[in-house]
DNA sequence: ACAAAGGCGGTAACAACGTTACCGAAGAAC
DNA sequence: GTTCTTCGGTAACGTTGTTACCGCCTTTGT
């Protein structure tokens, strides 16, 4: 009898690696980040824990692995949002993508965004990973502005006070505070209020001298 | 010699109680989450591993009493934002606070509001906890719509939205993802434009059907 | 084609973790 | 004064991530 481990082996290492990561997937997926341990891995798999050591460096190498999957599968759910004919409606399809896909694969979005793996803190590469995935978003927040019912702005920052918005929404409510009804609730409440704010901004002009900002 | 523990331990459960906190709180805020080890405190306080069994019911119970505590700093952090004449003032100061507090005692943070010790989450009866805490927040709403500075909206639901937007703001700037600088700049912009939008609200009145609501 | 060398992986161990069974001691109850 | 309960220290158990050791297989050199 041969294993699926030992066919994986007979095909090459990169059979491998795939299949100790479709393992950590499924197990991440069906029982969440605590499930994540090298050896239970590995005895699904089939192997012994030395080779996940050889082919990721250890479990943070895993995790990693882990961390730009879900990356990837969150860029694939926010590029799928449909994008219609109006730069707002888009906005607003991405913002429901956002929060579709966290509560999807919230284990995925606790390990991307909330550090579900003990010791795991992504490298500053990942950083620049994460905000390559946003960068659609801000290609949206460009297209309002263009189109004018932004007012005004840099696109990058506002695009970034969006992604903050969606990620304290779906935050509180994959931590159970609101319920999933009223997480949509509330969610779409932010982010139209946003929209509002940002299509009737008064422009530099005069007066407001926005005094309080360096206080405390 | 008489330990510090064994001082304690003369003068009731009550003061060891208090130093196994200290300890934890101490160990919490110099090292974090991590060094949050059952052997590690009873190694700094003095005593066995039993003792903090017998005192908090394991370890899940010590992390609560840390988490209440936490709530309790944020709380008083909170409530000495100064309050003003304005309440749109009271609010951005509460703001303010807000993430003072969080850049503070991040540890304290990630505990709260981020599952940060593996195996802890709070009851039900601690989701009640917090939202108590933030009730100096619908407070300071329901004051913006009484002067009529907010057109129209539940309180309690606005106050969520912000509560949302500076949550977010700092769980990613925690995370890493804005430096302090930029951090700052984010917060307000995206405060600010929460403030904006309820201002100028639209009225429920005619048009605007909202069709795109439940679609997805 | 045969020997030498290198790497890959399984076994078993180590340190540290949360938790608990055991048991002695100390105080409470009658 | 005797008994009984409760509390805490010791030492263990079952986990975890990680690695030293050592075969076995593949590859390389001639």
């Amino acid at each position: 009898m041969t294993t699926a481990y030992e066919k994986a082996q007979l095909a090459g290492q990169n059979a491998v690696r795939t299949a100790i990561l479709d393992a950590a997937i499924r197990l991440l997926a069906d029982e969440g980040p605590a499930a994540l341990t090298v050896r239970r891995i590995s005895g699904d798999v089939g192997c012994s824990t030395k080779v996940i050591y050889t082919m990721f460096g250890g479990k943070d190498g895993l995790v990693e692995a882990l961390w730009r999957e879900g990356f990837a599968r969150f860029g694939r759910a926010l590029a799928a949002a449909p994008r219609g004919d109006d730069p707002v409606k888009h906005l607003a399809a991405l913002g429901r993508a956002y929060r579709a896909y966290a509560l999807a694969e919230p284990n995925y979005y606790r390990i991307m965004f909330e550090a579900a793996v003990p010791g795991f803190r992504p490298g500053p590469e990942a950083y620049a990973e994460s905000r390559e995935t946003l960068a659609i978003l801000v290609g949206v927040v460009e297209e309002c502005v263009k189109a004018g019912v932004f007012t005004e702005g840099e696109p990058a920052a506002i695009a970034d006070t969006f992604w903050m918005a969606a990620h304290g929404a779906v935050s509180l409510e994959l931590a159970g505070i609101f319920g999933p009804e009223e997480g949509e609730r509330r969610f779409h409440m932010l982010t139209t209020a946003l929209v509002r704010a940002y299509g009737t901004q008064s422009r530099p002009g005069p007066a407001e001298p926005d005094q309080e900002r360096n206080r405390q």
